[in-house]
DNA sequence: CAAGTAGTTTAGATTAATTCTAAACTATTG
DNA sequence: CAATAGTTTAGAATTAATCTAAACTACTTG
């Protein structure tokens, strides 16, 4: 197994996989992102994070990596707060809890939650994706 | 009767209703937003509508005013769009089709769609509203 | 109804998130 | 291993929104 050095291997050929060249940066991001379970960032929040692990990316390329990654379908943004950009890195159906007081996002899983009585879009329009938020604040 | 001008005793009134002083300017404001059907409008989009129709009123005051409309309950806001916030005059029982293409918001009556399964939040918390987005593309 | 005052408005500066630019860098290809 | 197409980055630029503090005005009181 050779050094406890962090193995990308696994990052490396996830974005070999949705056809993003593995960079250094990209790589770091990936493993940081998907090591463990699933989590919500912002821009902000991954690099202070990465930057205290001692990577070093630019925030230009953590907001560009987290839109590749989003088009790639690896993360999922999440809109609950206008002033600042949520991304998942749970893809799959779900919701989330948004607690307004402290800006954090907790998953609902999809089969707990149903959206019923979803009217038919106007015409030429397709439902792209159905998203809820359940707001909550302190009792 | 007399004048043709328009009649601002309504907006007036609804002012003197939730506390709030009224001024030239949130009489002008509230009566432009509350004329017709419901609808939905940004700071800029409803700046642009006065300045057109020969009001003058400041850009900060805009975005005053909507707040404290909200605060009131006059409005609502609605949080679609990372690059932007929405206010409805729509306050009652209601979500959203987004328009993604147009940055577009329909209403949904609130009785046609329902959400079910809402989990119980996590202790010290409650539930302040749950909103359901349904964002829409060109088919 | 004059004048005081507390609440409002505003231009302009400021902040915060995000995007842009174009020059330096690097993974991949031939 | 050089060419090149794609990437990264510092710093400037953009955008929505908020702040500041000075000018203004609705409401109250004497």
């Amino acid at each position: 197994m050779g050094k406890a050095a962090r193995d990308n291997s696994k990052a490396f050929q996830r974005l070999r996989g949705v056809g993003l060249r593995p960079t250094r940066q990209r790589v770091d991001l990936a493993s940081v992102l998907f090591k463990g379970m699933d989590r919500h960032v912002t821009a902000e929040s991954l690099h202070e994070e990465v930057t205290g692990l001692g990577l070093k990316i630019s925030l230009a390329t953590i907001y560009n990596t987290l839109h590749q990654f989003t088009h790639a379908g690896l993360l999922r943004q999440v809109i609950v707060d206008a002033a600042r950009g949520y991304f998942d890195t749970n893809t799959g159906d779900h919701q989330h809890f948004f607690l307004e007081d402290e800006g954090t996002l907790i998953d609902i899983p999809g089969d707990e939650i149903t959206v019923a009585g979803v009217p038919v879009p106007p015409a030429g329009l397709t439902v792209d994706r159905v998203d809820v938020v359940v707001r909550v604040k302190r009792a």
